[in-house]
DNA sequence: TAATAGACCGACTAATCAGTCAGTTTAAGG
DNA sequence: CCTTAAACTGACTGATTAGTCGGTCTATTA
Protein backbone atom coordinates (compact mmCIF):
# COMPACT_ATOMS: atom_id res chain seq x y z
CA UNK A 1 0.00 0.00 0.00
CA UNK A 2 3.19 1.87 -0.10
CA UNK A 3 3.21 4.34 -2.71
CA UNK A 4 6.86 5.26 -3.22
CA UNK A 5 8.10 1.27 -3.57
CA UNK A 6 6.84 -1.20 -6.56
CA UNK A 7 5.73 -3.99 -4.78
CA UNK A 8 8.83 -6.58 -4.65
CA UNK A 9 8.85 -9.96 -2.85
CA UNK A 10 9.81 -8.26 0.10
CA UNK A 11 7.00 -6.10 0.57
CA UNK A 12 4.89 -9.18 -0.35
CA UNK A 13 6.63 -11.12 2.40
CA UNK A 14 5.69 -8.05 4.93
CA UNK A 15 1.65 -8.04 3.20
CA UNK A 16 1.44 -11.68 4.20
CA UNK A 17 3.11 -11.56 7.27
CA UNK A 18 0.75 -8.47 8.37
CA UNK A 19 -2.34 -10.83 7.02
CA UNK A 20 -1.53 -14.01 9.17
CA UNK A 21 -0.50 -12.41 12.33
CA UNK A 22 -3.36 -10.38 12.47
CA UNK A 23 -5.49 -13.14 11.54
CA UNK A 24 -3.95 -15.88 13.36
CA UNK A 25 -1.60 -14.94 15.57
CA UNK A 26 2.52 -14.07 15.41
CA UNK A 27 3.79 -17.15 17.05
CA UNK A 28 0.86 -19.52 15.06
CA UNK A 29 2.14 -18.18 12.41
CA UNK A 30 5.08 -19.88 10.80
CA UNK A 31 7.10 -18.25 8.19
CA UNK A 32 7.15 -21.50 6.15
CA UNK A 33 2.70 -20.30 5.57
CA UNK A 34 4.13 -16.75 5.38
CA UNK A 35 6.30 -17.38 2.33
CA UNK A 36 3.85 -19.99 0.90
CA UNK A 37 0.94 -16.87 1.06
CA UNK A 38 3.17 -14.43 -0.62
CA UNK A 39 3.88 -17.10 -3.06
CA UNK A 40 7.71 -16.75 -2.43
CA UNK A 41 10.21 -19.67 -0.99
CA UNK A 42 11.07 -20.44 2.17
CA UNK A 43 14.43 -19.22 1.78
CA UNK A 44 13.58 -15.84 -0.02
CA UNK A 45 12.02 -14.89 3.62
CA UNK A 46 15.69 -15.03 5.09
CA UNK A 47 17.47 -13.44 2.20
CA UNK A 48 15.17 -10.13 3.29
CA UNK A 49 14.74 -10.69 6.48
CA UNK A 50 17.73 -12.16 9.23
CA UNK A 51 15.04 -14.31 11.34
CA UNK A 52 11.62 -13.94 12.02
CA UNK A 53 12.24 -11.17 15.20
CA UNK A 54 13.90 -8.90 11.88
CA UNK A 55 10.80 -9.34 9.82
CA UNK A 56 8.58 -8.94 12.57
CA UNK A 57 10.56 -5.11 13.77
CA UNK A 58 10.24 -4.55 10.15
CA UNK A 59 6.97 -5.19 9.67
CA UNK A 60 6.16 -2.84 12.92
CA UNK A 61 8.50 0.05 11.79
CA UNK A 62 7.20 0.32 8.80
CA UNK A 63 3.28 0.47 10.02
CA UNK A 64 4.50 3.03 12.15
CA UNK A 65 5.84 5.08 9.61
CA UNK A 66 2.92 4.57 7.50
CA UNK A 67 0.74 5.44 10.58
CA UNK A 68 2.74 8.51 11.10
CA UNK A 69 2.11 10.11 7.78
CA UNK A 70 -1.57 9.26 7.49
CA UNK A 71 -2.36 11.13 11.08
CA UNK A 72 -0.71 14.55 11.20
CA UNK A 73 -1.59 18.19 11.06
CA UNK A 74 -0.02 20.44 8.47
CA UNK A 75 0.95 23.53 9.13
CA UNK A 76 -2.81 25.15 7.37
CA UNK A 77 -4.37 23.44 10.46
CA UNK A 78 -2.36 25.50 12.95
CA UNK A 79 -5.57 28.03 12.37
CA UNK A 80 -7.79 25.71 13.55
CA UNK A 81 -9.09 26.03 16.90
CA UNK A 82 -7.26 23.52 19.63
CA UNK A 83 -10.81 21.07 19.19
CA UNK A 84 -11.05 21.55 15.75
CA UNK A 85 -7.31 19.86 15.83
CA UNK A 86 -7.87 17.48 18.50
CA UNK A 87 -11.09 16.38 16.34
CA UNK A 88 -9.34 16.06 13.38
CA UNK A 89 -6.81 14.08 14.53
CA UNK A 90 -9.00 11.58 16.18
CA UNK A 91 -11.01 11.30 12.90
CA UNK A 92 -7.57 10.34 11.32
CA UNK A 93 -6.48 8.13 13.93
CA UNK A 94 -9.87 6.26 13.75
CA UNK A 95 -10.37 6.56 9.72
CA UNK A 96 -6.97 4.73 9.70
CA UNK A 97 -8.18 2.07 12.19
CA UNK A 98 -11.10 0.96 10.22
CA UNK A 99 -8.98 1.40 6.81
CA UNK A 100 -5.78 -1.03 8.36
CA UNK A 101 -7.81 -3.02 11.16
CA UNK A 102 -5.44 -5.65 10.06
CA UNK A 103 -2.26 -3.22 11.06
CA UNK A 104 -3.93 -1.90 14.05
CA UNK A 105 -4.57 -5.48 15.42
CA UNK A 106 -1.14 -6.63 14.56
CA UNK A 107 0.31 -3.54 17.04
CA UNK A 108 -2.32 -4.32 19.86
CA UNK A 109 -0.76 -7.74 19.27
CA UNK A 110 2.82 -7.25 19.60
CA UNK A 111 2.19 -4.86 22.71
CA UNK A 112 0.35 -7.37 24.20
CA UNK A 113 2.85 -10.41 23.25
CA UNK A 114 6.20 -8.32 24.51
CA UNK A 115 7.84 -9.05 21.37
CA UNK A 116 9.71 -6.08 20.20
CA UNK A 117 12.76 -4.40 22.61
CA UNK A 118 10.98 -1.84 24.75
CA UNK A 119 13.30 0.82 23.26
CA UNK A 120 11.15 0.17 19.73
CA UNK A 121 7.97 0.53 21.08
CA UNK A 122 8.61 3.59 22.99
CA UNK A 123 10.28 5.10 20.54
CA UNK A 124 7.27 4.94 18.45
CA UNK A 125 4.89 5.69 21.17
CA UNK A 126 7.14 8.64 21.85
CA UNK A 127 6.86 10.35 18.23
CA UNK A 128 3.27 8.88 18.07
CA UNK A 129 2.34 11.46 21.24
CA UNK A 130 4.17 14.34 20.81
CA UNK A 131 1.59 15.70 18.41
CA UNK A 132 -1.09 14.75 21.00
CA UNK A 133 1.49 16.71 23.87
CA UNK A 134 2.07 19.69 22.07
CA UNK A 135 -1.49 20.46 21.35
CA UNK A 136 -2.51 18.81 25.16
CA UNK A 137 0.04 21.63 26.42
CA UNK A 138 -1.55 24.39 23.68
CA UNK A 139 -5.08 23.91 25.34
CA UNK A 140 -3.74 23.45 29.04
CA UNK A 141 -2.30 27.16 28.77
CA UNK A 142 -5.58 28.50 27.05
CA UNK A 143 -7.26 27.04 29.95
CA UNK A 144 -8.95 24.57 27.49
CA UNK A 145 -7.46 21.07 28.85
CA UNK A 146 -7.52 20.25 32.57
CA UNK A 147 -4.20 20.00 34.18
CA UNK A 148 -3.77 16.09 35.10
CA UNK A 149 -0.25 14.78 34.93
CA UNK A 150 0.58 14.72 31.50
CA UNK A 151 1.77 11.24 30.91
CA UNK A 152 -1.33 9.50 32.50
CA UNK A 153 -3.30 11.96 30.22
CA UNK A 154 -1.01 10.54 27.31
CA UNK A 155 -2.35 7.53 28.25
CA UNK A 156 -5.93 7.86 28.70
CA UNK A 157 -5.73 9.64 25.46
CA UNK A 158 -4.25 6.69 23.21
CA UNK A 159 -6.10 4.13 25.62
CA UNK A 160 -9.51 5.97 24.01
CA UNK A 161 -8.60 6.00 20.61
CA UNK A 162 -7.44 2.25 20.76
CA UNK A 163 -10.48 1.04 22.57
CA UNK A 164 -12.61 3.78 19.66
CA UNK A 165 -10.18 1.70 16.89
CA UNK A 166 -11.26 -1.50 17.71
CA UNK A 167 -15.03 -0.74 18.48
CA UNK A 168 -15.12 0.57 14.80
CA UNK A 169 -13.12 -2.43 13.56
CA UNK A 170 -15.18 -4.70 14.93
CA UNK A 171 -18.71 -3.06 14.35
CA UNK A 172 -17.82 -1.88 10.67
CA UNK A 173 -21.42 -1.14 10.06
CA UNK A 174 -21.57 1.44 12.31
CA UNK A 175 -18.01 2.33 11.85
CA UNK A 176 -19.31 5.34 9.73
CA UNK A 177 -22.41 6.17 11.84
CA UNK A 178 -22.54 10.18 12.72
CA UNK A 179 -23.90 9.45 15.73
CA UNK A 180 -21.35 7.11 17.09
CA UNK A 181 -18.18 8.92 14.97
CA UNK A 182 -19.23 11.83 16.98
CA UNK A 183 -20.24 10.52 20.62
CA UNK A 184 -16.65 8.87 20.46
CA UNK A 185 -14.97 12.06 20.41
CA UNK A 186 -16.99 13.68 22.37
CA UNK A 187 -16.27 11.63 24.97
CA UNK A 188 -12.48 11.72 24.76
CA UNK A 189 -13.06 15.21 24.41
CA UNK A 190 -14.80 15.64 27.64
CA UNK A 191 -12.49 13.42 29.06
CA UNK A 192 -9.50 16.12 29.33
CA UNK A 193 -11.11 19.46 28.91
CA UNK A 194 -12.19 21.67 31.47
CA UNK A 195 -16.06 22.95 32.09
CA UNK A 196 -14.47 26.33 30.58
CA UNK B 1 -3.93 -16.74 46.15
CA UNK B 2 -7.41 -18.25 46.48
CA UNK B 3 -8.55 -18.79 49.92
CA UNK B 4 -10.73 -21.62 49.34
CA UNK B 5 -8.76 -24.06 48.27
CA UNK B 6 -5.72 -25.96 49.45
CA UNK B 7 -2.84 -25.90 47.08
CA UNK B 8 -2.56 -28.45 45.18
CA UNK B 9 -0.49 -29.57 42.20
CA UNK B 10 -3.17 -28.42 40.24
CA UNK B 11 -3.04 -25.13 41.09
CA UNK B 12 0.51 -24.45 41.28
CA UNK B 13 0.38 -25.22 37.59
CA UNK B 14 -1.74 -22.48 37.19
CA UNK B 15 -0.02 -20.58 38.75
CA UNK B 16 3.28 -21.40 36.96
CA UNK B 17 0.71 -20.79 33.71
CA UNK B 18 -0.02 -17.09 35.11
CA UNK B 19 3.36 -16.33 35.76
CA UNK B 20 5.56 -17.84 32.91
CA UNK B 21 2.47 -16.65 30.12
CA UNK B 22 2.38 -13.08 31.47
CA UNK B 23 6.00 -12.58 31.37
CA UNK B 24 7.33 -14.20 28.01
CA UNK B 25 4.07 -14.82 26.28
CA UNK B 26 1.26 -17.82 25.61
CA UNK B 27 2.64 -19.17 22.86
CA UNK B 28 6.05 -18.96 24.07
CA UNK B 29 5.86 -20.83 27.10
CA UNK B 30 5.93 -24.51 27.00
CA UNK B 31 4.37 -26.98 28.68
CA UNK B 32 7.26 -28.39 29.84
CA UNK B 33 8.33 -25.30 31.46
CA UNK B 34 4.84 -24.90 33.60
CA UNK B 35 5.28 -28.40 34.78
CA UNK B 36 9.37 -27.50 36.01
CA UNK B 37 8.15 -24.03 37.13
CA UNK B 38 5.52 -25.66 39.19
CA UNK B 39 7.87 -28.63 40.47
CA UNK B 40 5.73 -31.28 39.15
CA UNK B 41 6.39 -33.70 36.31
CA UNK B 42 5.70 -33.58 32.86
CA UNK B 43 2.67 -35.77 32.54
CA UNK B 44 0.77 -34.36 35.43
CA UNK B 45 0.14 -31.26 33.99
CA UNK B 46 -2.11 -33.57 31.04
CA UNK B 47 -3.64 -35.47 34.14
CA UNK B 48 -5.08 -32.20 35.14
CA UNK B 49 -5.51 -30.43 32.36
CA UNK B 50 -6.97 -32.03 28.63
CA UNK B 51 -4.13 -30.24 26.68
CA UNK B 52 -2.71 -26.60 26.29
CA UNK B 53 -6.03 -25.45 25.08
CA UNK B 54 -7.90 -26.75 28.40
CA UNK B 55 -4.89 -25.07 30.43
CA UNK B 56 -5.51 -21.58 29.01
CA UNK B 57 -9.16 -21.42 29.35
CA UNK B 58 -9.21 -22.91 32.72
CA UNK B 59 -6.76 -20.29 34.06
CA UNK B 60 -8.95 -17.54 31.98
CA UNK B 61 -11.63 -18.73 33.78
CA UNK B 62 -10.48 -18.86 37.61
CA UNK B 63 -9.06 -15.41 37.24
CA UNK B 64 -12.85 -13.71 35.73
CA UNK B 65 -14.20 -15.88 38.87
CA UNK B 66 -11.55 -14.25 41.66
CA UNK B 67 -11.98 -10.74 39.66
CA UNK B 68 -16.34 -10.81 39.62
CA UNK B 69 -15.36 -11.29 43.63
CA UNK B 70 -13.14 -8.39 44.35
CA UNK B 71 -15.05 -6.09 41.82
CA UNK B 72 -18.72 -5.77 42.81
CA UNK B 73 -21.28 -3.68 44.70
CA UNK B 74 -22.90 -5.06 48.10
CA UNK B 75 -26.34 -4.24 49.16
CA UNK B 76 -25.12 -1.74 51.18
CA UNK B 77 -23.74 0.12 49.06
CA UNK B 78 -27.36 0.89 47.01
CA UNK B 79 -27.41 3.56 49.52
CA UNK B 80 -24.90 5.80 47.79
CA UNK B 81 -25.09 8.28 44.91
CA UNK B 82 -24.12 7.29 41.95
CA UNK B 83 -20.73 8.85 41.07
CA UNK B 84 -19.82 7.05 44.60
CA UNK B 85 -20.30 3.58 43.29
CA UNK B 86 -19.05 4.61 40.34
CA UNK B 87 -15.79 5.64 41.75
CA UNK B 88 -15.83 2.73 44.43
CA UNK B 89 -15.70 0.49 41.23
CA UNK B 90 -13.27 2.49 39.26
CA UNK B 91 -11.01 1.88 42.67
CA UNK B 92 -11.68 -1.81 43.31
CA UNK B 93 -11.06 -2.69 39.65
CA UNK B 94 -7.90 -0.33 39.49
CA UNK B 95 -6.74 -2.02 43.19
CA UNK B 96 -7.49 -5.75 41.46
CA UNK B 97 -5.27 -4.41 38.33
CA UNK B 98 -2.12 -3.32 40.72
CA UNK B 99 -2.39 -6.42 43.07
CA UNK B 100 -2.36 -8.80 40.42
CA UNK B 101 -0.11 -7.51 37.32
CA UNK B 102 0.05 -10.99 35.67
CA UNK B 103 -3.77 -11.54 36.10
CA UNK B 104 -4.33 -8.43 34.52
CA UNK B 105 -1.53 -8.67 31.40
CA UNK B 106 -3.16 -12.64 30.83
CA UNK B 107 -6.49 -11.18 30.18
CA UNK B 108 -4.88 -8.75 27.80
CA UNK B 109 -3.09 -11.48 25.89
CA UNK B 110 -5.60 -13.54 25.64
CA UNK B 111 -7.93 -10.90 23.82
CA UNK B 112 -4.90 -9.90 21.39
CA UNK B 113 -3.36 -13.16 20.65
CA UNK B 114 -7.53 -14.65 19.92
CA UNK B 115 -7.06 -17.51 21.81
CA UNK B 116 -9.80 -18.45 23.54
CA UNK B 117 -13.01 -19.41 22.14
CA UNK B 118 -15.22 -16.15 21.65
CA UNK B 119 -18.44 -17.17 23.29
CA UNK B 120 -15.93 -17.75 26.54
CA UNK B 121 -14.61 -14.20 26.14
CA UNK B 122 -17.65 -12.75 25.59
CA UNK B 123 -19.64 -14.22 28.41
CA UNK B 124 -17.17 -13.03 31.09
CA UNK B 125 -17.37 -9.65 29.32
CA UNK B 126 -21.06 -9.33 29.53
CA UNK B 127 -21.24 -10.55 33.28
CA UNK B 128 -18.43 -7.82 33.80
CA UNK B 129 -20.07 -4.71 32.06
CA UNK B 130 -23.06 -5.92 33.67
CA UNK B 131 -22.88 -3.50 36.18
CA UNK B 132 -21.37 -1.09 34.66
CA UNK B 133 -24.66 -0.70 32.39
CA UNK B 134 -27.36 -1.19 35.26
CA UNK B 135 -24.93 2.40 36.70
CA UNK B 136 -25.18 3.95 33.63
CA UNK B 137 -28.88 3.70 32.96
CA UNK B 138 -29.58 4.35 36.20
CA UNK B 139 -27.31 7.49 36.11
CA UNK B 140 -28.97 7.81 32.63
CA UNK B 141 -32.26 8.29 34.11
CA UNK B 142 -31.72 10.62 36.85
CA UNK B 143 -29.81 12.80 33.58
CA UNK B 144 -26.18 12.19 35.67
CA UNK B 145 -24.87 10.18 32.63
CA UNK B 146 -24.69 10.82 28.88
CA UNK B 147 -27.22 9.25 26.66
CA UNK B 148 -24.52 8.13 23.98
CA UNK B 149 -24.99 5.00 22.20
CA UNK B 150 -24.80 1.81 25.31
CA UNK B 151 -22.41 -0.52 23.65
CA UNK B 152 -19.89 2.66 22.59
CA UNK B 153 -20.02 3.33 26.57
CA UNK B 154 -19.53 0.14 28.05
CA UNK B 155 -16.59 -0.04 25.77
CA UNK B 156 -15.00 3.32 26.38
CA UNK B 157 -15.32 2.91 29.91
CA UNK B 158 -13.40 -0.73 29.59
CA UNK B 159 -10.73 0.45 27.56
CA UNK B 160 -10.35 3.63 30.21
CA UNK B 161 -9.95 0.99 33.21
CA UNK B 162 -7.61 -1.17 31.07
CA UNK B 163 -5.94 1.97 30.41
CA UNK B 164 -5.58 3.20 33.94
CA UNK B 165 -4.64 -0.26 35.13
CA UNK B 166 -1.89 -0.99 32.93
CA UNK B 167 -0.47 2.58 33.37
CA UNK B 168 -0.62 2.44 37.57
CA UNK B 169 0.99 -1.13 37.02
CA UNK B 170 3.91 -0.13 34.78
CA UNK B 171 4.20 2.93 37.20
CA UNK B 172 4.25 1.07 40.43
CA UNK B 173 5.86 4.24 42.33
CA UNK B 174 2.48 6.28 41.69
CA UNK B 175 0.05 3.09 41.57
CA UNK B 176 -0.94 4.75 45.04
CA UNK B 177 -0.48 8.73 44.24
CA UNK B 178 -3.73 10.07 45.01
CA UNK B 179 -3.75 12.57 43.12
CA UNK B 180 -2.84 10.42 39.94
CA UNK B 181 -5.49 8.27 41.43
CA UNK B 182 -8.34 11.10 41.09
CA UNK B 183 -6.84 12.45 38.11
CA UNK B 184 -7.68 8.99 36.14
CA UNK B 185 -11.06 8.99 38.05
CA UNK B 186 -12.09 12.43 37.12
CA UNK B 187 -11.45 11.97 33.15
CA UNK B 188 -13.17 8.88 33.53
CA UNK B 189 -15.94 10.52 35.03
CA UNK B 190 -15.85 13.38 33.26
CA UNK B 191 -16.36 11.35 30.01
CA UNK B 192 -19.77 9.37 30.48
CA UNK B 193 -21.62 12.52 32.62
CA UNK B 194 -23.09 15.35 31.54
CA UNK B 195 -22.64 18.86 32.84
CA UNK B 196 -25.16 18.29 35.19
C1' DT C 1 28.89 -12.03 -25.24
C1' DA C 2 31.06 -12.97 -20.84
C1' DA C 3 31.44 -12.00 -16.12
C1' DT C 4 29.54 -10.86 -11.82
C1' DA C 5 26.50 -10.07 -8.05
C1' DG C 6 22.47 -10.27 -5.85
C1' DA C 7 17.76 -12.32 -5.90
C1' DC C 8 15.76 -16.51 -5.46
C1' DC C 9 14.88 -21.42 -4.75
C1' DG C 10 13.46 -25.63 -1.97
C1' DA C 11 15.16 -29.75 0.14
C1' DC C 12 17.23 -30.26 4.35
C1' DT C 13 18.37 -30.16 9.63
C1' DA C 14 18.55 -29.52 14.47
C1' DA C 15 15.75 -28.07 18.00
C1' DT C 16 11.52 -27.63 20.26
C1' DC C 17 6.92 -28.59 21.10
C1' DA C 18 2.39 -30.71 22.73
C1' DG C 19 0.89 -34.76 24.02
C1' DT C 20 1.37 -40.21 25.25
C1' DC C 21 1.92 -44.12 28.02
C1' DA C 22 3.59 -47.85 30.77
C1' DG C 23 4.66 -48.04 35.10
C1' DT C 24 5.12 -46.21 40.22
C1' DT C 25 3.50 -43.91 44.36
C1' DT C 26 -0.07 -42.46 47.50
C1' DA C 27 -4.18 -42.54 50.13
C1' DA C 28 -8.47 -44.33 51.67
C1' DG C 29 -11.83 -48.11 52.69
C1' DG C 30 -12.69 -52.81 53.93
C1' DC D 1 -2.74 -55.76 55.86
C1' DC D 2 -4.87 -55.96 51.16
C1' DT D 3 -7.27 -53.89 47.33
C1' DT D 4 -8.26 -50.38 44.31
C1' DA D 5 -8.47 -46.09 42.11
C1' DA D 6 -6.62 -41.90 41.36
C1' DA D 7 -2.47 -38.96 41.38
C1' DC D 8 1.79 -38.79 39.61
C1' DT D 9 6.11 -39.69 36.98
C1' DG D 10 9.51 -38.92 33.11
C1' DA D 11 11.29 -41.02 29.06
C1' DC D 12 9.53 -41.04 24.68
C1' DT D 13 7.32 -39.69 19.92
C1' DG D 14 5.55 -37.57 15.82
C1' DA D 15 4.83 -33.19 14.16
C1' DT D 16 6.17 -28.59 13.47
C1' DT D 17 9.39 -24.90 13.55
C1' DA D 18 13.06 -21.38 12.46
C1' DG D 19 16.81 -21.17 9.99
C1' DT D 20 20.66 -23.16 6.46
C1' DC D 21 22.93 -24.02 2.23
C1' DG D 22 24.43 -25.49 -2.24
C1' DG D 23 23.03 -24.21 -6.26
C1' DT D 24 20.05 -21.72 -10.09
C1' DC D 25 18.18 -17.74 -12.30
C1' DT D 26 18.28 -12.90 -13.88
C1' DA D 27 19.70 -8.38 -14.83
C1' DT D 28 23.32 -5.18 -15.29
C1' DT D 29 27.80 -3.81 -16.73
C1' DA D 30 32.13 -4.33 -19.12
Amino acid sequence: MTVTNISTKRDKLLNSALVLFSENGIHSSSTASIAKHAGVANGTLFHHFENKQTLIESLYVSIKHELSQSVLLTPEHQALSIKQQAQLLWNMSIDWGVNNPAAFIFCQQVTAENILPLSLRLAAMKQELSILETMIIAGQQQDYIAKYPMDLMLEQCQSQIIGSGLFFINNPLISSDIIYRQSAFDMFWRAITTDE
